[in-house]
DNA sequence: TGCATTCCGGAATGATCATTCTATAATAAT
DNA sequence: ATTATTATAGAATGATCATTCCGGAATGCA
């Protein structure tokens, strides 16, 4: 009855996000969308309704990715120290790689749109959860005993996003590998008692 | 023989500056610039040159006050332990009193600008400069016995710079005196070992 | 007072922007 | 095969943007 899509919504947002992490949102224009999507101004319309739903709907995508991947690196079996170390290890690989000079997306809009309510509540949101992601490795890692049971678990999942986000930040003006391996070697010592 | 200037530069300077901070550089008209300097189109693009060189005026401005706030802060004759926490127990107050939600000027710029060179080069300059700042006095303080012999001033320097920008970054989106004060208290901890 | 110089306000320019609308093309069910 | 439904493409819209330009106003010096 109906005609079916001819586009994959997740592919066509998965590419506006990448716009949108690249450029940032106000330098994306909606003629970049079109071409990073392959859509049309109609489609991307019909499919999300706007230039800021679907900033919203990329942040939510991006958030997803973020949770999943701190989760999965933290629940190797290694030592949490060792696990924090190869996840901080990786990002620095991106971010010296190239595209990761585009740093954190969410950090990206938390600086550009704080202006804006909406968005700085889903940055919020995105933020807390992804505190939440360390918070159960780190509350798992002090039930093996490695960590201080006295230590504040919550505390140092918020000073792992803060410390990451700066990270990201300094790394996307200076993109040197040494240099964020020196204050990623110093923001892990943190975990030490 | 000339007409003689009838505003202060430094001043319109000062307050263009304040216009970008808190509004993002994009989102800045030249209306918003004009409106928040008193100075007409023409005069501001007689004394600046245009837009993105009045941002440049104001990242060089901003610069020389963040690092001169250090350079005062931890000139204190007070051990640099106790200085630090002062200083960024200032900064948490500003973050958490309302306008701190604009973030550090040169955070904001790396996150918004990050895809033009002259502005990416100018923050990292910036960056360089202050980490600069806190390098002179951990050194100070490293003479004086209060920082561990083998510990590396320029790494540590590095690490609060990076420390400071996730701190104000996460603050945009969360002002929240608490977590804040959390970041910070294990933030300052790695100066100790 | 009058001239030369500089500043300022506002209009004009040309481009780009997000969004909406319309007409066409394509599909599924009858 | 025909009709009903929906995606698509591209033009149209209306607003805003940075920048330039011009005429009038204000000043310092002779």
């Amino acid at each position: 009855m109906a005609r079916p899509r001819e586009f994959e919504p997740d592919i066509a947002l998965a590419r506006a996000m990448q716009a949108f992490w690249v450029k940032g949102y106000q330098a994306t224009s909606l003629a970049d969308l079109c071409a990073a999507t392959g859509l049309s101004r109609s489609s991307l319309y019909a499919a999300f309704g706007g230039k800021r739903a679907l900033l919203h709907c990329s942040l939510a995508r991006y958030e997803q990715e973020a949770v999943a991947r701190i989760t999965v690196a933290l629940a190797k079996p290694l030592p949490i120290r060792e696990a924090l170390a190869g996840f901080v290890g990786e990002l620095i690989d991106r971010i010296v790689a190239g595209p990761g000079r585009a740093g954190c997306f969410i950090g990206n809009c938390a600086a550009e749109l704080a202006g804006d309510r909406a968005t700085v509540a889903r940055v919020r949101q995105s933020l807390a959860r992804i505190e939440g992601a360390f918070c159960v490795a780190l509350t798992r890692a002090q039930a093996r005993g490695e960590i201080a049971a006295d230590a504040g678990v919550e505390s140092l999942a918020r000073f792992l996003v803060s410390g990451i986000q700066g990270l990201r930040l300094v790394g996307k003006a200076n993109p040197d590998r040494a240099a964020l391996k020196d204050i990623a070697a110093i923001m892990l010592r943190c975990l030490d008692p």
